[in-house]
Order: C-alpha cells, then sequence, then structure tokens
RNA sequence: GCGGGUGUAGCUCAAUGGCAGAGCUCCAGCCUUCCAAGCUGGCUACGAGGGUUCGAUUCCCUUCACCCGCUCCA
C-alpha cells in the first residue's frame, strides 16, 4: 500500500467532498448563499461535536482544577466597554481606496498627516508650482504612490497657476489629491490615495433588545467568549469552591463582522470558540508563598503543574497541553508551528503570547493562540463593574505574617524596582503590595483560545488523501480517504452485511448493528457491492468496517473488521470489537 | 473595500441567440461469498433580478456568491 506522500490537498478537493457527503454546505444556497456563514451537515456537525467534545474532556472533565461555563451570546453592552472592543471600532471609519488600503479614524486622518512624510515633503515647496510639479514627477512616486497628480502628472499642467497661489500644507495636499471634477476629498495621509467617504465601522454585531428600536437598547453579540468568563469569575470561582490556580473554560458562538470571510470555514463571521482562561496567582504571591519562583528552563518538568510556578511556568505549560491535544487528536507535531510573538508586536497588557499555526494550503495560519494576559481583564471588569474581582488567599496573608518588617520592606522595594523596569509606576506598585500583603490579589490569567471551525478545517485538511491503487488486474484506482483520529471521526464504525439476500445474514447483521449503535455513532450500509462501501466509508473517514458473512452465521460469530488507514482485515468477536473502539475513541 | 477571474445536475466539466449533454455520484431493480464489477431503469441544473430580442443559459446592466491578489483580522 502506498504511503500518504501525495500533495496535501488542494482545498478544492476538500471543498467539493465536504459538500458532496454533507460535512459543509454554504449557509443559505438556495437563496444564493450568504458570505461568511457555513453550516455543517450531518456529518460535519458530528466532527464538531467530537472536536468540541475532546477539548472539553481534556480540558475541563479530566481536571478538578477547570470548571465550565456556558454564558449567554448576548451580554450587557459594558462589558464590551470595559473590554475596550466598543471603543476601538465604534467611530467613523475612512478607508484609503489607492494603493494602501490603510484604515483609520475619520477625525484623526489631519492629525496622522501632521506627522507624515507627504506633509514633510510637500511643506518646504509651498507657493513653487514648479518645484511641485518636479517631485509629483519624481520623489513624490516613493512617498505618495496613490496621490492624484503623481498618478497623472499631465493634470499639473491644468493647476499650475492654482498651485502658485497655494499657502497652506492641507489646501495643497487636498488640491494635488482631488481628480478633475471630482469634490474636494481628505485624501490618505500615508500614500495620497482616495479616502472613503467616514462610515460607521464595527465589527460587531449589533442587535436591539427589547421591542423598542432605539439606540439606547442597542446590544452586541459577543465577538469573543472570553469576556464572559472574565465577568463571571467571582460567580465560578466562589460556587466551585475553587482557588487560584484554576481555570474556566467555555466552547460556544462569537460573531465578527470580517470585513473579509474568506478561505472556506476559516475566517467566517460566526464561529465558534473554545476558550481557557486559567487563573494564577501573581508571581510576587507566589514567592510569598513558596519563597521563590520556579524558573522556566528547557530542563523545566511541565507535566505537572507545581505550587511555585509563575506565569513563564504556566504559559509555557498550557502552551505544551495544548500541542499534546493537537497531536493526539491527529494533527502530527510537524504540521504546525509554534510561533512566539515577538516584545514589539505584543498587546500592551500581554506578556508572552504564542501562536499555534497550521500549515493550511492557503497559507500558515493561526489555528489557536495562547496568551498570558497578567491581571488585565480582571482589573479592567473590576474598573468598569465597581465589583471586586480580587481573590482573598489565606494562605498567603499567614506568610505575609510570618515575615518580619524589614524582610516585608526588603520586598517591597524589590518588587517597587521590578515594576518600575518594566514601565509601571511606584504608586501602583505600592497599592498592589499593600493588597498583597492583605492577601488579595487579582489573579493573571493564561489564556489558550482555540477556533472550533479552524480546528475543523485543519484536521480535515490533514486527514485528507487521494490514494492511487493497483488491483490484481493491474487497474488503476483512486482510493479518496479522510484519515481523520477514530475519537474525531464523525461515524466511528460501519457495519455491512456481506449480500443482501440472505435473511439470515441479513438480520444477523442488524443485530450488531444495534448493539454497536448504541455505543458509537455507526452507519448500515447493505446497497452496492461490498468494494463500493468501503469506498464510501474511506472518504468520510470511518475508521472501521464491519463485515457480517456466512462464517459470522455459520463458524464462530466473528465477523471481519477492516482498517480504514491500512485496508487490512481480521476476524474479531464483537466483544472484542466493542473494546478495541472503546480504547481508540476514549483514549 | 479595490483589481482580476468564475457561476450549467449532488460533484467535475461540455455545448448553444431557437428541444441543455457527458462522466462520476445518488435512487430502484436484477445479480453478487470482501475492496468504487456488470446489466436495466430513474431523479436532478443554466445563482438572482432587470434589459435588448419574435425568442436569452448564451448579449448588456445590476445584484449575490465563490476563487486569486491587495487590504483587514481588536
Amino acid at each position: 500500500m502506498e504511503k500518504k506522500e501525495a500533495p496535501k490537498s488542494s482545498l478544492d478537493a476538500l471543498v467539493s467532498l465536504c459538500k458532496r457527503r454533507g460535512f459543509i454546505f454554504q449557509s443559505s444556497e438556495v437563496y444564493g448563499g450568504f458570505a461568511g456563514f457555513w453550516d455543517y451537515g450531518p456529518l460535519g456537525c458530528e466532527l464538531k461535536r467530537n472536536i468540541k467534545e475532546s477539548w472539553w474532556r481534556f480540558t475541563v472533565r479530566d481536571r478538578e482544577d477547570v470548571e465550565g461555563l456556558d454564558a449567554s451570546i448576548i451580554m450587557h453592552p459594558a462589558i464590551w466597554k470595559a473590554s475596550g472592543h466598543l471603543d476601538t471600532f465604534s467611530d467613523p471609519m475612512s478607508m484609503c481606496k489607492g494603493n494602501c488600503r490603510k484604515l483609520m479614524r475619520a477625525d484623526q486622518i489631519w492629525d496622522v498627516f501632521g506627522d507624515s512624510a507627504i506633509k514633510a515633503a510637500l511643506e518646504p515647496m509651498l507657493g513653487d508650482a514648479g518645484k511641485i510639479a518636479t517631485w509629483c514627477k519624481g520623489k513624490g512616486k516613493a512617498v505618495a504612490p496613490g496621490l492624484y497628480t503623481v498618478q497623472h502628472p499631465e493634470y499639473l499642467e491644468a493647476i499650475f497657476e492654482t498651485l502658485k497661489g497655494v499657502t497652506d500644507v492641507k489646501a495643497l495636499f487636498v488640491l494635488l489629491a482631488t481628480p478633475p471634477g471630482e469634490p474636494e476629498a481628505l485624501p490618505c495621509p500615508n500614500c495620497g490615495g482616495v479616502m472613503t467617504e467616514p462610515r460607521p465601522f464595527n465589527l460587531m454585531f449589533k442587535t436591539v433588545v427589547g421591542p423598542v428600536d432605539d439606540p439606547s437598547n442597542v446590544a452586541y453579540l459577543r465577538p469573543e467568549t472570553a469576556q464572559a468568563i472574565f465577568a463571571e469569575f467571582p460567580n465560578v470561582m466562589v460556587s466551585a469552591r475553587q482557588m487560584p490556580p484554576f481555570g474556566i473554560g467555555q466552547v460556544g458562538k462569537s460573531f465578527r463582522n470580517e470585513v473579509t470571510p474568506r478561505n472556506y470555514i476559516f475566517r467566517s463571521r460566526e464561529f465558534e470558540q473554545m476558550e481557557l482562561e486559567f487563573f494564577i496567582k501573581p508571581d510576587e504571591a507566589v514567592e510569598l508563598l513558596c519563597g521563590h519562583v520556579a524558573p522556566l528552563t528547557p530542563e523545566t518538568d511541565l507535566s505537572e503543574p507545581q505550587a511555585d510556578w509563575g506565569w513563564e511556568c504556566w504559559h509555557k505549560y498550557w502552551v505544551e497541553q495544548r500541542k499534546l491535544w493537537l497531536v493526539r487528536n491527529g494533527l502530527p507535531a510537524d504540521s504546525f508551528v509554534e510561533y512566539w510573538q515577538k516584545p514589539d508586536e505584543l498587546a500592551h497588557y500581554a506578556r508572552a503570547c504564542v501562536d499555534i499555526e497550521y500549515r493550511f494550503p492557503f497559507g500558515t495560519q493561526e489555528l489557536e493562540g495562547i496568551a498570558a494576559r497578567s491581571d488585565f481583564d480582571l482589573s479592567r471588569h473590576q474598573e468598569h463593574s465597581g465589583k471586586s474581582m480580587e481573590v482573598f488567599d489565606e494562605p498567603l496573608k499567614l506568610a505575609v505574617k510570618r515575615l518580619s518588617d524589614d524582610e516585608k520592606a526588603a520586598f517591597r522595594a524589590k518588587t517597587v524596582a521590578a515594576w518600575e523596569a518594566r514601565g509601571k509606576t511606584a504608586e501602583a506598585a505600592n497599592i498592589f503590595l499593600d493588597r498583597l500583603f492583605e492577601g488579595k490579589y487579582i489573579p493573571h490569567v493564561i489564556e489558550p483560545s482555540a477556533g472550533v471551525d479552524r480546528m475543523a478545517l485543519a484536521m480535515l485538511c490533514n486527514a485528507y488523501e487521494e490514494q492511487k491503487l493497483v488491483d490484481d488486474k493491474g487497474r488503476e484506482d483512486v482510493r479518496t480517504v479522510l484519515h481523520l483520529a477514530p475519537a474525531i471521526a464523525p461515524v466511528k464504525v460501519a457495519v455491512f452485511p456481506l449480500v443482501k439476500n440472505r435473511p439470515e445474514l441479513y438480520a444477523l447483521a442488524r443485530d450488531i448493528f444495534k448493539r454497536l449503535q448504541r455505543r458509537y455513532n455507526c452507519f448500515w450500509d447493505e446497497t452496492g457491492a461490498i468494494g463500493r462501501r468501503y469506498r464510501r466509508q474511506d472518504e468520510i473517514g470511518t475508521p472501521f468496517c464491519v463485515t457480517v458473512d456466512f462464517d459470522t452465521l455459520e463458524k464462530d460469530g466473528t465477523v471481519t473488521l477492516r482498517d480504514r488507514d491500512t485496508m487490512q482485515q481480521e476476524r474479531i468477536s464483537v466483544d472484542d470489537l466493542i473494546r478495541k473502539l472503546d480504547d481508540l475513541i476514549l483514549g
């Protein structure tokens, strides 16, 4: 049997298979489709469900330090104010229609212009039409490639006289940027191109809560599941009797009004996330409790969480856990890359962020991210809601009590210095320390956040193979196989009667099917030749096919179990089959 | 949002200003003792709207969707 050396799927072949076999359909197809939305068919919804269940078991249920949550999709709009999602995108925005496509707040265009290379170039030339014309035909091509007079220097003649009289750099810029006959427009300060009319721009979907369609009733569909976890942090911690380090996991839909949904289900407007917010003690608390914070080195044993771990160990731990999950679910370690964001790429609140990127056919793209977000989110919610997000840690208070005044002063001095080195104020550090010495702190958070849909896509891409086979008679044939991990495969086992026109054989196969069906998602197929039935299952990734034949009926009751990947068969009793499947599916 | 391309059956693709065709799939039947066998029969399509025309799947316009490139991705 040839092994999978064949080039990875072109996405087209996979898209076609997914539609033909009922994995994924375009939303609202009978009405011409609806960009950015997808429907999962009979097999697709099983696949997605399996991915989510595997994540949930691994992240929540198999652990004692993670709790689950299923929060509402529409929440108090103040949540998005606190998180910063609302401010960033609620202002009118203009986009450059020229080369650079920059998107910026309409009221800030002139501010940006004030610092721009274009302004610096134009200002000294004010009133000198000849110089300006020369610039447009020369250096301007590099500085302002989108400027109308740079692209159409012949127009300079028509405005040559006007140019002489312009004494204001903004007016000059507008004149050079405006095509003849067009109304004067604000040009792009970055490239000189024409900007779109300012439009309200919000990547959150808006809706109205209550029957009255009034701006005061506006609410938003959540653009991420994380904020609900932060908002419910105190409730979950208290009701579940947890203390940091512990996490809250959630799987659910999120919505983003993406500018360009593309690459099949990779970026859609409605999508599903699997997010864990893992709350940890600040490093300072760990140090007070343990006397030190474990350093993260290549030798650090990350298999079991330890009390002396600081955020670095915890962050790395979750990176490793996530990779372990990916590999267990069928994505080989060499199919994805781990990208550690550089310090200048990090959001201001993040201390570290790792993207796990999968090699999709359309490029290497983010599959999930594991961010160390400090106490940013909980602090913001404490600030905006007025409700405490602090944890009271009695052992910490006792540990502080045991310190002498000198030791406390030394700890304070060391901490203040460390905070100042990170660009924070001594005042902030002292406020934090005052609370910490009382045993109180806002937890920090490690956030592994994965997209269900892109996970499904990665697993499908990885699983897809077109195998060239040659049969006994030398005939060539192509076998399409999805090598999905058994735990992820939509159908676990298919049951066939070898022939359907022998009533006893048929009835026995039905019995076996019914028995298996109580445990797994099974498939019954009695039509067509047996080989065709195997191939149908190969194409949807069913790991096992069970055929009931005359030996089952007349000899020992064993069935044949056929393996999807090797196409090999073995005879096995139904009880052994169940044991084997339990083992493969439950891990 | 811009530029280029594409929309015909479940899938992959033809042809055509005048009855829209194939292969595969699917369904029914016959046959069938393990890898897409064979035979017979069957279902199913011109993305949507408007215009030109005696007549439009074909030409034109608009729109929707998809693909490629730019852009965006808090």
